[in-house]
RNA sequence: GGGCCCAUAGCUUAGGCUGGCUGGAGCACCCGGCUGAUAACCGGGAGGUCGUCGGUUCAAAUCCGACUGGGCCCA
């Protein structure tokens, strides 16, 4: 919005300033100016978490966007210099494989091949940023100012040599290396993994829940066998082993075909609800070592195989207390089964198909081959019993297929080597929750397990390990070093993803054979775990400070702990042995307004760039840092926009105010803190002061939510108290002095609270500081937000707040008496009287004063108890405490020169309405002309210079009785008599239809 | 099955660590008032088993335990 003529309220609305500072902030380059803080000052390091290049952002990042800024805002005005206010994508990975893949109609890993990975990594390059304008839309719209222009790209060449660099300082200190292990596992992706990828893609699902039976062998013609439950079938063919636990109870029981059945005796009831024979007892430790039958032949004989062994994992809270061990398929499997040495067998291929190891299900779907292998089982009497069960399994995160644990190969950061580092570095960090630290993360880090690094894919930084056909690894650490061990130059401009790399092979340094690189890519939680160093392509060029120093601050949603947060933290510990970063925020999932999960399928998700549409930026900002964003937050958009009302609407509206008094005099604000003798100009600057002690003190806790309450509370105070009770003060026929004073207090204030608000509210804070200062909406210099922020402690005066705490007490004791007496306030009361200590020292009269404006009475008394029988009750109302001491009296009736002065006030009312409706500015003249009759006449005659002059009328033309053409005048009706009134606009008076605030430069005409 | 967090009026919540006077606010609702910045504001009213049960104590929303419900995470 512009000055244009015409349009637009006294104040502008939220949305409309907020175009109107945006266009200031984009036509001066205050972003720009502002983004890295004060170039001499002291280092705040940061580093913004990569979004995914191809994702669309959610109302949670709005929320950790907003709490970043907020920070970031502080630290720029206390005179920090910003590194790095970079904006970073994290560009790699199966996210962006899959967008293309879904583009081109891919299903499978065979298909890329066919595709060609070089054209299918070129269209994962291009697709990448093209969501991008949507997160710096966003941005702009919210008001948080980041780099767009030099991001850094997980996917750009210098950021791989720099994960490089890391990689090979990992391998060099044995924190790299291959293993044969059983990972989460994708079949659809045909790769493994990460715990951490693995954790965001658990859901309930509904799987087979059977019962089998294993019959032990050597059992001298009677049939004994062990009941062994399980949810997944499909394993059973690759059964080797079979684990008890050592101590506990076992029972023998006779089956339904008249054979021993083993189970534990605390699963007995559930097997067996009405019972049982039991034949015979067991330990776990009896029964280690008995041989069984295979269920199936096709695994074959092997040392040590189908045995009963013993193991403590074993549980028999919901099975039957013995497990069924496949090593290929579990991670507890696979270390019972190499403990006891039974190898492996995996009849799966990389799309998790049966081979034709398994002849009955061959080319089944490991999942399919379910039903074929229990038909199988039962026809056999195998099945003791067959049902479903709901539980939790992991499905991929990004294609939503159900996972698998098996075996394969791959490359791990050794995290386990370092877990106490990371125990002990994770202690150094101020988690925000707090409980956190030791609490969700810190378990988490408790039980780190080697980070399954890497992946059986194409898009992505490629593990620069070589391996010869001797099986010698060779890691490679940046261009330079693979450019001299295959002994050529790297064709210029070099791309370092698997297209420029695949072909490279050199010989071993070891033994000469030739090495070729392995065929991964790399998890890229990686790579964005780099971004603290690998964004300044460290160590390749010089960082701008000590690269591996931890950062000051990074926040992101919870999500995070097992993500972002978490992998920063592993990678700064292996490279630096240093904490990733000093203080760690962690917001709540933001829920729907019933407190639901938001999700696109359910429709429940909120669009932000349409959120920041509806509310605009800074009602949104405030409405969350309003909330306690530790906790799941609900999102309720009328309470969003109403707290912005209270607060932010207030702070521009009274700025309008100020506006039309004070500088449309030409009374120039106070540029520097003013001392007023005033009591209630210093109360406001008072209260100021503590506002600002307690919002820096929110702010350095990194608790902005408390600064936002005690500014509320400073502008409701501002607003609901001091102007209330200084509006007269402003006025330009009144006292010079004291309006000069309420000028300097009012303008300091809202200067002040405009620079503690902007970290908040920065479009607001922005409109206040040009409305209140000079040079408005014009330079760059002004802008709030390359101020400092207010450290120059002002003057409290705690025994001044306490004493208007002690008025505002006494005024509500004085309306409640109001009430009562059934006098309203327009009409003046002769007395109020307050019983007990005279005035507090502070406020002395001033206080007095005060309450008989507030409470419009023309005199206030302070008494002592004794002297009460002086105010009989017959005169005076009175209010008492619990203990039935009285309070306060008030007079019961106004003096019929009391009631007359209530006529004038009454009319006066009626009369300012009319220029109201008429939407006259307080500057414009009229004519008026009143008619009524009776004590009414009589009153207004008696004041009519008085009206006449508040009313701003230049002729006040007075009757008795009804007009002529009352059809033209407006009507009352007060206490009985009839108030006839119309108004008309005279000459000399700004241009019609003017009730906003005129212009500015316009305005010495006025 | 394990871990972390949460539960106060119809809604949003303060207070809880350091137990103590009738548990505060805001929105919405009802009655009344005020209004030359405000989608405001002021007074009064109605609305609370402070999730449930038990314990500690002269005294518990607050400390302890169990349970119920919800959220997130892990197995």
């Amino acid at each position: 919005m512009s000055n244009e003529e015409g349009a637009g309220p006294t104040a502008p609305s939220l949305i409309d300033l907020e175009q109107r500072v945006r266009a200031f902030w984009k036509s001066t380059g205050v972003p720009a100016r502002s983004l890295h803080g004060r170039a001499d000052g002291p280092i705040f390091r940061f580093t913004e978490g990569p979004p995914t290049a191809n994702g669309a952002p959610h109302v949670g990042h709005l929320l950790a966007r907003t709490l970043k800024d907020v920070h970031l805002r502080y630290r720029r005005m206390r005179g920090y210099r910003i590194v790095s206010p970079m904006a970073g994508w994290d560009c790699h990975g199966l996210p962006v494989e899959l967008e293309i893949e879904k583009r081109h109609g891919i299903r499978s890993k065979k298909e890329i091949e066919r595709f060609g990975v070089a054209r299918f990594c070129e269209e994962c390059r291009a697709s990448t940023l093209e969501v991008a304008s949507v997160w710096e839309s966003m941005s702009d719209r919210m008001g948080y100012w980041l780099d767009y222009a030099h991001p850094y790209l997980t996917m750009s060449a210098p950021y791989i040599e720099s994960v490089w660099w890391s990689l090979k300082t990992l391998f060099d200190r044995g924190l790299l290396e291959k293993g044969y292990y059983v990972l989460p596992y994708c079949p659809r992706c045909e790769t493994p993994l990460s715990s951490h990828e693995v954790a965001q893609g658990y859901r309930e699902t509904t799987d087979p829940s059977v019962t089998v039976r294993f019959r032990l062998s050597e059992t001298g013609g009677f049939p004994r066998s062990l009941l062994v439950w399980t949810t997944t079938p499909w394993t059973l063919p690759s059964n080797l082993l079979i684990a008890a636990r050592p101590e506990l109870a076992y029972v023998g029981v006779r089956g339904p075909s008249g054979g021993e059945e083993i189970l534990a005796e605390s699963a007995l009831s559930r097997y067996y609800p009405d019972g049982a024979e039991v034949l015979h007892r067991y330990t776990g430790r009896d029964l280690a070592g008995r041989t069984y039958e295979p269920l199936f032949p096709f695994a074959g004989a092997g040392p040590g195989r189908y045995r009963v062994v013993l193991d403590e994992m074993v549980d028999a809270s919901d099975g039957t207390g013995f497990v069924h061990i496949a090593p290929s398929y579990g991670p507890e499997d696979q270390r019972i089964g190499e403990r006891e040495g039974v190898g492996h067998f995996d009849p799966l291929d990389s799309r998790a198909v049966f081979t034709e190891a398994v002849p009955p299900v061959h080319g089944k779907h490991f999942k399919s081959a379910d039903p074929i292998l229990l038909a199988d089982l039962e026809s056999r009497g195998a099945l003791e019993r067959a049902g479903h069960v709901k539980h939790t399994y992991p499905f991929c995160w990004r294609c939503s297929n159900a996972l698998l644990y098996r075996a394969v190969d791959s490359w791990f950061v050794r995290t386990r080597k370092i877990a106490d580092a990371l125990v002990r570095h994770n202690a150094t960090v101020t988690w925000v929750p707090a409980h956190l630290r030791e609490g969700r993360f810190g378990n988490f880090l408790g039980e780190a397990k080697d980070w399954a690094l890497s992946r059986n894919r194409y898009w992505g930084t490629p593990l620069p390990i070589w391996v010869c056909e001797a099986g010698h690894p060779t890691c490679v650490g940046s261009f330079a070093e693979l450019a001299a061990a295959s002994g050529a130059a790297l064709p210029t401009p070099f791309d370092p993803h698997r297209m420029g790399v695949d072909s490279i092979s050199f010989p071993c340094a070891t033994c000469g054979a030739l090495a070729h690189r392995e065929p991964y890519t790399i998890d890229g939680w990686y790579d964005s775990g780099s971004a603290p160093f690998a964004q300044y392509h460290y160590p390749f060029e010089p960082g701008p400070f000590d690269v591996g120093a931890p950062l000051d601050f990074v926040a992101e949603g919870l999500d995070q702990t097992r993500g972002w947060f978490y992998t920063m933290l592993v990678i700064a510990t292996a490279l630096f042995d240093r904490p990733a970063y000093r203080v760690c925020i962690s917001n709540g999932l933001v829920l729907d307004d019933a407190g639901l999960k938001m999700s696109k399928s359910k429709g429940n998700a909120v669009e932000p760039i349409a959120l920041l549409e509806r509310l605009g930026a800074d009602a949104t900002r405030w409405g969350f840092l309003l909330l306690d964003y530790t906790e799941p937050i609900r999102m309720n958009e009328a309470a969003m926009l109403q707290a912005a009302n209270r607060t932010l609407s207030t702070l521009v509206h009274a700025t309008a105010f100020y506006h039309q008094n004070a500088e449309a005099d030409g009374l120039p604000g106070a540029s520097v803190e003013p001392a007023p003798t005033d009591p209630l100009d210093r109360w406001l600057l008072s209260r100021l002061e503590g506002t600002r002690e307690a919002v820096t003190q929110s702010l350095e806790q990194y608790d902005p939510r408390d600064g936002a309450i005690a500014l509320r509370a400073f502008v409701d105070d501002l607003s609901t108290w001091y102007l209330r009770r200084s509006r007269p003060r402003f006025w330009s026929d009144r006292n010079a002095s004291d309006r000069r004073s309420a000028n300097d207090a009012l303008s300091y204030a809202l200067l002040q609270v405009a620079h503690l608000i902007a970290p908040f509210a920065p479009f607001t804070a922005e409109h206040l500081v040009q409305e209140v200062g000079g040079g408005r909406y014009q330079v760059a210099e002004r802008s709030v937000h390359l101020a400092d922020w207010p450290s120059h402690p002002g003057r409290r005066d705690e025994p001044l707040e306490r004493a208007m705490e002690g008025v505002r007490h006494d005024v509500e004791i004085g309306r409640e008496l109001r009430q009562r007496v059934g006098v309203k306030s327009r009409i003046p009361l002769e007395r109020f009287i307050l019983v007990g200590p005279s005035a507090p020292p502070p406020l002395g009269n001033e206080a007095d004063r005060l309450l008989a404006e507030e409470l419009n009475v023309t005199s206030v008394l302070r008494v002592d108890p004794g002297t009460l029988h002086e105010y009989p009750e017959s005169d005076y109302e009175r209010r008492s405490d619990g203990a039935g001491q009285v309070l306060a009296l008030i007079s019961r009736r106004p003096t019929p020169e009391l009631r007359r002065e209530g006529r004038v006030r009454e009319t006066l009312r009626r009369l300012q309405s009319l220029r109201k409706d008429a939407s006259l500015s307080f500057l414009e003249h009229v004519r008026a002309e009143v008619a009524s009759d009776g004590d009414l006449f009589e009153a207004i005659q008696g004041a009519r210079g008085r009206i006449a002059e508040e009313l701003l009328a230049d002729a006040l033309f007075l009757s008795k009785g009804a007009p002529e053409d009352p059809a033209r005048f407006r009507m009352w009706e007060i206490e009985g008599e009839r108030l006839y009134a119309r108004l008309e606009r005279t000459g000399g008076s700004v241009p019609s239809g003017s009730n906003r605030r005129p212009d500015p430069v316009t305005r010495s005409e006025a």
